[in-house]
DNA sequence: TCTGGGGTCCTAGGACCC
DNA sequence: TCTGGGGTCCTAGGACCC
């Protein structure tokens, strides 16, 4: 069986910081908007390891951050630039796996040559180390012959490790892992787990079918295969490099607004913006969807498939506005709750026709 | 005390069609 | 006057991931 890799990297952006400041190397160094700012009103983006010592961990809240780590070194997040080099990261691993599919700004999945787990483990340690020395960039690779078992070892790996895992080991290594690490077990579905007495990975072996299927529901059979070391096909297999779906762009007003002037003119903006990237990509949108986070951070969105693809912002700023006023009046006839977060989204794309050519040229 | 900005996929009900 | 079964599309909401 050909052997599968995920490279995963270390606190990505705050990595990324650091290779341009290599003094941070050791320090306490948080990617997000700091909390002295006004509009504060963020969450920590990616925390590096010192940080991580005093309870800093991705996705809190910036004033909870600060509380725990005050010496912490604040740096703005520059996204664009974590993209760019995400791009040489591709490119780098290009050149050493037979395919490459990219399955977040800072992780990969490979396919690979190789069917024994020595030579992956050295295949893993030069990849590794070129990282380090190309790009100055850490990471975290797993391997197994199933993919979903190479990228629950990345996790295991991290920070800075390898672990390669023969498929005659997998139902060992999964046994004592809690049953969050598998992927699609998120926080709701762990807690129904924990409350029906499945800790572990180990335990959801041991577990009756029927008892799993009113956990699980359909993931069932195929989250009990992987406990008990015998991934299935669907979860084992190097997943498919699909186009985009869809692009959307969120927004959190800086106060909470009743305006529906206010978010109109937001969304005008967005549409703006939206249509730029999709242009970008050469892609024409045939769907839209305007999502509002209310006050009390509940979501309602109202969406709309077109009788047929356009591109350009007209199209879709008006039917971005006509859809969020249908949001507010509806709203303002019940709880009337202000806005917090504008989303404007795209989707159901088709290639865009004639311009593309140009586009091409353009970037040859 | 507060909770970003991107994404993916699944479910469920209703409309509609054969 | 009463009314099956299957399929697809659309819309809203939710869980999950990085």
């Amino acid at each position: 069986m050909r052997y599968i890799a995920y490279v995963d990297m270390d606190a990505y952006y705050v990595s990324c910081e650091i290779r341009e400041r290599p003094e941070l190397e050791d320090a306490p160094v948080l990617v997000g908007r700091a909390p002295t700012s006004p509009e504060a009103r963020g969450v920590v983006l990616s925390a590096s390891y010192a940080a991580r010592k005093f309870g800093v961990r991705s996705a809190m809240p910036v004033l909870q951050a600060a509380r725990r780590c005050p010496q912490a070194i604040w740096i703005p997040p520059d996204l664009p630039k974590y993209g760019r080099i995400a791009g040489e990261i591709r490119d780098l691993l290009a050149t050493r796996a037979e395919r490459v599919i990219p399955l977040s700004i800072d992780e990969a999945a490979l396919e690979l040559d190789l069917e024994d787990p020595e030579p992956v483990r050295a295949w893993a340690a030069s990849v590794q180390e070129l990282l380090k020395e190309r790009l100055g960039l850490p990471s975290s690779i797993g391997g197994s012959p199933y993919s979903i078992v190479a990228k629950i070892a990345s996790d295991a790996a991290k920070p800075g490790g390898i672990r390669i895992v023969p498929p005659e080991e997998t139902r060992a290594f999964l046994e004592p892992l809690p049953a969050r690490a598998i992927p699609g077990i998120g926080p709701k579905t762990a807690q129904r787990l924990d409350q029906a007495g499945f800790h572990t990975v180990g335990e959801l072996a041991t577990g009756s079918t029927e008892t799993l299927r009113r956990l699980l529901g359909r993931y069932a059979d195929s989250v009990h295969a992987l406990a008990r070391g015998t991934p299935s096909q669907e979860m084992g297999r190097l997943p498919e490099d699909r186009g985009p779906r869809q692009h959307s762009l969120d927004r959190t007003l800086a106060h909470d607004t009743r305006d529906a002037t206010e978010i109109r003119q937001m969304l005008t903006e967005m549409a703006g913006e939206l249509s730029g990237l999709l242009a970008q990509e050469g892609l024409r949108y045939q769907s839209i969807v305007v999502r509002l986070r209310w006050e009390d951070f509940s979501q309602t969105q109202r969406g709309r498939q077109l009788p047929a693809s356009h591109e350009g912002a007209a199209m879709l700023e008006s039917e971005a506005i006509r859809l969020a006023t249908d949001l507010l009046e509806r709203e303002r006839g019940e709880r009337d709750r202000a806005v917090r977060r504008v989303s404007l989204s795209a989707g159901s794309f088709a290639p865009r026709r004639g311009r593309q050519t140009l586009l091409d040229e353009a970037a040859a």
